[in-house]
DNA sequence: ACCTGAACACCGTTCAAGT
DNA sequence: ACCTGAACACCGTTCAAGT
């Protein structure tokens, strides 16, 4: 039972299950060396510039060293995923509520400071040491609220995807595609829309384009649109836990 | 104003703006063709199978020859992350809350189909005219709820984010990379992650794991699991209904 | 047992040359 | 003006050979 459903190789890396070796000469890596060295290679140059050979350069070793320690580069990007991520916020003595509001921002926040997360994240279940720390943490802040395990891991992912959305709609508008168009803002982006957009064919959308939906000051990137979205969210987590009785 | 603001050459195109072009022999391909070869591809062999040298031989051309119609590989993944939708749920005579359902899943079944959508769309902001479409539709099934439009974007734009959400985790438990450790559904999940998890450092979580969390009959996938944060959601939408004094 | 260096198959993109 | 073919720089991954 052990044996039968183990983990992929990396994942048991990731919970430090480096495996036992004896004869030889000692390993010069191990997973959480190559991972922080591929991860500020992603920061400065964005996940273009994580290559193999740019990640062994930069922890001193032959390219094809690495496949000491990973199966592919998939597998690295799956490690960086999860090593990425800070400790969460501490729920300790603090109203569901304002915990989740804070484990959001702070899951997004992860993503604006490290766009090239959005590049890898979605497909990647949360299988590493980080993520499941957050998803613990979120699970405790729901204490008392009368929501079962599996509504609060439902609740945990619609609220990362809510971040995850967030924080690709954030950075879209300031893409570097549209900005080499010369769009560097929301301003733009409304203005080239309108010229595009047929009145017949998109009746409500013009009409909204016509009326600056897309010209707010900040736009699309303001907090405020933040906030709308998350608030949309629990409300309904705060419906829900009313109707299973919980405190509020 | 018209040619400061221009919009990326690629969105241009996708907006059927092909350039006027007189002289000299006429096109054999335009981006729909191309674009259409590449979706097939992607749908065939993921998102790996789509290469220029693919997706030119498909369309009967030389790899190079290509560089006529997009300017690189990323717009052509831009072209097809809008061109892959169909038409929008027709809203008439819907009330709100039934459509933004449908509307909902039907984007969420988009990716269930095209699972390569996932790997592209978080980071391409929605400017084609099919993606617009769909944004247009909801908009109209919000008339007369009170919300004002820019309130309607950001609800189109979470609900979108739901979608894909979903849609990643639903694959996610279906992941080749983990049947390939033997891991292929909720129950296997569950079981492995137990023999990793320290009660001490996540004691909410393995007691959910070891309570059966992830051993639910379908698991993530379920059906009722989309409805449980699409309601969440619908809730919330109601909620500031009621509140501009909408009608339901 | 770990690491290296050479090699392989493939990739996106350029550019000059053809029509 | 459109398309081709050769070429370039780069990539992930393999494998035999060294220690």
């Amino acid at each position: 039972m052990d044996q039968d459903r183990s983990l992929p190789p990396v994942v048991e890396r990731m919970w430090g299950r480096e495996p036992a070796s004896r004869r030889g000469p000692r390993p010069r890596l191990d997973l959480a060396m190559i991972t922080a060295a591929a991860i500020e290679l992603a920061d400065a140059d964005g996940i273009a510039g994580v290559s193999m050979a740019g990640v062994a350069a930069r922890v001193g070793v032959a390219a094809t060293a690495l496949y000491r320690y990973i199966d592919s580069k998939e597998d690295l990007l799956t490690a960086m995923a999860d090593a990425v991520a800070p400790l969460p916020p501490d729920p300790a003595g603090q109203p569901w509520r304002g915990y989740l509001a804070a484990w959001t921002r702070a899951q997004r926040d992860i993503m604006l400071e490290h766009p090239w997360v959005l590049t890898i994240s979605p497909l990647v279940p949360p299988m590493g040491p980080r993520r499941l720390l957050w998803l613990d943490r979120l699970m405790a802040a729901l204490d008392g609220t009368g929501l079962d395990d599996g509504e609060r891991v439902n609740v945990a992912s619609t609220l990362t995807g809510y971040a995850l959305t967030d924080a690709a709609v954030a950075f879209a508008a300031g893409d570097p595609a549209y900005e080499k168009a010369g769009i560097s803002g929301a301003d733009d982006f409304g203005a080239a829309l309108a010229d595009v957009l047929d009145p017949e064919a998109y009746p409500h959308l013009s009409a909204a384009v016509r009326g600056g939906v897309f010209s707010g000051a900040v736009g699309w990137v303001d907090d405020e649109d933040f906030l709308f979205g998350l608030n949309l969210l629990l409300d309904g987590v705060e419906q829900l836990i009313a109707r299973r009785g919980g405190v509020g």
